[in-house]
DNA sequence: GACCAGGCACATC
DNA sequence: GATGTGCATGGT
């Protein structure tokens, strides 16, 4: 084994440790995966619950329904997601490409291969990289690793990764030194938020963040 | 009241 | 290609 590869199964085994198994992706279907999936961008988890509460309250959580609402009526109930009136658009272009292409069928959409997958939904307006990907590996189930801003933030601190690097060199760092095993980055992605939320939330902190206990 | 949160698109240089 | 800005609510 490299040493990265030394250096990611230890940050994972002590993450792990620390933080026990996540149970992510935290919804019952596919489809709230999706919709979670967009109103949780730059948003606290907590305020994505309020959001999906309300849609769930009037049973409207599915493609179809959320589909033949009107846009001021699902803008109103997502609304404490923040950035209401964007999700409001970036939900309902997933719902046209949905529909247009796979028939309103998420079933249909995630049989195509990966990459072809990853394709229409980066094509999708308001659906980049850390969507694509969540959406790929809590939905679809398929074996992509989602980078985020703690990803970035921790790895760096930590000198495994440039702080300058981009999205896809980060993902291809942990694609190319770790198995491609869905349940592993399943959790390994549910660890790296988590230990993030618990401590990473400035750049000062870094000379004091607890993490360093856990790879050093 | 400031600062932050599981991003993304778009404008401008 | 890099950098800056708007989008918005709710918790600390």
């Amino acid at each position: 084994m490299s040493s990265s590869q030394i250096k990611l199964f230890d940050i994972y085994n002590k993450l792990y440790k620390r933080f026990g198994s996540q149970n992510w992706w935290p919804a019952d279907t596919d489809f709230e995966v999706v919709i979670g999936a967009i109103l949780t961008q730059n948003t606290a988890w907590s305020n994505v619950e309020k959001a999906i509460a309300n849609l769930k309250k009037k049973r409207l959580l599915s493609a179809k329904k959320l589909r033949a609402l009107k846009l001021v009526r699902l803008a109103e109930l997502i609304r404490p997601s923040g950035y209401y009136n964007i999700k409001t658009k970036r939900i309902r272009a997933f719902l046209d490409c949905l529909f247009s292409d796979y028939n309103g069928s998420l079933k249909k959409m995630f049989k195509s291969d990966l990459s072809r997958l990853r394709q229409a939904l980066l094509g999708i307006n308001g659906i980049g990289p850390e969507t694509a990907d969540s959406i790929i590996l809590y939905a679809a189930n398929r074996p992509v690793f989602v980078v985020d801003a703690y990803t970035r933030r921790i790895f760096s601190r930590h000198d495994i990764i440039k702080p300058e690097a981009t999205y896809d060199q980060i993902q291809r760092f942990f694609m190319d030194n770790l198995p491609l095993d869905r349940g592993l980055f399943n959790e390994y992605h549910a660890l790296i938020v988590e230990l993030g939320k618990n401590i990473c939330k400035t750049k000062p902190r870094c000379d004091i963040c607890p993490i360093a206990c856990f790879v050093k």
